[in-house]
DNA sequence: ACATATATATCCGCACACGATATATTGAAG
DNA sequence: CTTCAATATATCGTGTGCGGATATATATGT
């Protein structure tokens, strides 16, 4: 069965989609993930592990992702950590979410560069 | 004073994206808001009276919308409304909201088209 | 006249973000 | 070899925002 778009789970709260695009180059524990978010967004954000555990118990709850037993070489491993990867619902609610936001940003260049009365209160 | 980017009021709640949205071409009263919300969403998003006035509240203290006077032909108003318009400020973080949603869709684009192991879980 | 649409407003519960805090292990430097 | 920072996971509490329900009143159409 290959379901339809999950647009009715949307908009995704904003930690969610970040720890979705730092699951979307491939699997990673939690601390990873953090690391990965403030790259990610050039540093604009940093997630503390309060929103990161929570969120992700959340988003194991609704199937966004599930926790692997996939494991890289131990040497190179940390037994504390757990891994985690997103789901083919995840990877479409990601999709979904990212259609939404540009579809809104389309919206807002369009009525941007509108001419009329729009320009009242542009760059004042 | 051209006052810089305003990233750190963002992201922005979704309820307010939509008001700046739905004001970006013009004044508009709270109902035409809601009415405006629903056709610029293509009926995907609909704000109901709980949102749409306790977040116009919220912006007209963060100083991102006002109310005006200016009101139309005594004809074609009704006394009951409450006219509303995006402030400069509104203006500035609109735009900088809408670059953070591109930003992230880019992000998202890139991610998505990069081959390897991002293969695993796209279009089970 | 009556019903429906328009219009604004408040209350309340739920979910989420996020800082603070706690705990334990790993690894590197002294 | 021990000490300290970084790594790693986890929970709690608070504040805020979203949105359904509800209330009230006026305007418009039939």
């Amino acid at each position: 069965m290959t379901s339809p778009d999950p647009s009715y789970l949307l908009p995704l709260p904003v930690a969610q989609l970040h720890i979705m695009l730092a699951l979307a180059d491939g699997d990673k524990h939690g601390y990873a993930i953090m690391s990965e978010v403030e790259v990610l967004t050039e540093g604009s954000v940093t997630m503390g592990p309060g929103t990161l555990y929570g969120t992700v118990k959340r988003m194991l709850t609704a199937g966004f992702i599930d926790e692997t037993d996939e494991r890289p070489d131990p040497e190179l491993d940390d037994e504390r950590r757990r891994y985690y990867r997103l789901t083919s619902l995840g990877a479409r609610v990601l999709d979904a979410e990212v259609a939404r936001m540009e579809q809104l940003a389309r919206i807002a260049r369009t009525r941007w560069s509108a001419p009329g009365q729009n320009l009242r209160w542009r760059s004042v």
